[in-house]
DNA sequence: CATAATTGATAGTAATACTATTATTTTTGC
DNA sequence: GCAAAAATAATAGTATTACTATCAATTATG
């Protein structure tokens, strides 16, 4: 899987970026270097003036490929959604049992993520950590729905309703397949964030994984 | 219940303010004009200046209640789930059967706030919808374990593990109580969020609450 | 009524979040 | 290999933010 993740490009919406950072060296340097840099700092802390010195290229030059840095971050989380979405389709579309299908899909969207493909300039550890704690931001905001209109979340929403059609399969019966698909993702990350800073109102650790609590709370929901 | 949450005080954690807010009437001003600026322009956009400007007071005036819009957020968050844990307690404590006394904590928590106490200086109703949009913000900072150290985030913390200890009451077996009840809260804001913004994602909407998805969720994890 | 405490007015700083202009370098097409 | 086009860099500049400092005016209190 990793050789064709790697040559597989993910496709963000287009009216995310001014010039498409994949298709030039300074695009790609920019994706990789921000990457870091707003794990390292935290996005508050993160301007395009340090990242520019950081690449050793000019603040100016990178206002060409993003019009400000919430827009690099929709970039880097339809991404990161992206590439969650595509693991999951090619994890599970050649299994025909629905509980397994869906054991599977979860354990995905439940995961941390260990390993860097270590193909592309696009590190998906430190992506995941990003994700964890500043995804909720980049639709916390009084824009949401203008940008949500520009399909700015489309993949983000597409991924909740492949799971949600898996839990369909499984229990057609049950009224909550979104509710419950949109809990566990938002949830996980929740939960891995809690785990890192405020461990006493989580069971999750190194041992009990968020995965196991959020497959045991949905087959437990869906099989009543 | 009214006239008692009108003079109790909810404690704020002092070193989250520089002076008391509720010792003056400028400090009380603050507060309510916060809460509906917040509200409208959402936190990234709201200023001291233009908050001075609301309430025909200086910008250096507010500065002396509170270093900045991040302790100010803090203050309103912990005020907020202070009252929660206050009507929680308020509700639950007579209740002797396990069951009921969680069903009822679950409401507390899940429904959004309808109406304003208007005894007091605070919205309860814009505070509520704040806390959907902006609660996360609170939290999802570089600087979350110092302030964590602090005990910024303690009311909160305490609220999630009354919780918990309601469904260990009920199930003592269930190895995840803290993990689902941080995740009943944190998910309740979030289907509160989608309902508005991204309905496409979420089973919520005026007829199916996700007080009701919740409640269904708990009580047939801790049944099965 | 004097003193202290609070608030207001004004000014100032460094950083942020950009935009605009022009110069330089790199790419490409012939 | 060179001219034109495209991309990048350098510089400067603006408005706003997020404060701090100082001092004056007002209000509270003993």
């Amino acid at each position: 899987m990793h050789r064709i993740l790697s040559e597989l490009k993910i496709k963000v919406n287009e009216k995310i970026y001014l010039k498409d950072p994949e298709s030039s060296d300074l695009g790609k340097k920019v994706i990789e270097n921000s990457i870091s840099m707003i794990y390292e700092l935290g996005f508050e802390n993160f301007t395009f003036k340090k990242l520019g010195e950081k690449i050793g290229s000019n603040e100016s030059s990178i206002y060409r490929y993003f019009e400000n840095k919430h827009k690099l971050l929709l970039y880097l989380t339809s991404w990161y959604w992206g590439w969650v979405e595509y693991k999951l389709v090619f994890a599970t579309h050649s299994i025909s049992d629905p509980e397994l299908k869906l054991k599977v899909a979860l354990e995905m969207v439940t995961k941390t993520t260990e390993k860097d493909s270590t193909f592309s300039h696009i590190n998906e550890v430190l992506l995941n950590k990003i994700i964890i704690s500043e995804y909720s931001k980049s639709y916390l905001t009084k824009e949401v729905d203008s940008e949500n209109k520009e399909g700015f979340f489309a993949i983000y929403k597409r991924l909740i309703n492949r799971l949600s059609e898996m839990v369909s399969e499984l229990n057609p019966d049950y009224p909550y397949a979104k509710s419950l698909m949109s809990t566990v993702v938002e949830g996980a990350l929740h939960q891995h964030f809690l785990k890192e800073h405020f461990n006493s109102i989580t069971d999750c650790d190194a041992s009990l994984t968020p995965t196991s609590f959020f497959t045991d709370l949905v087959f437990s929901t869906l099989k009543k």
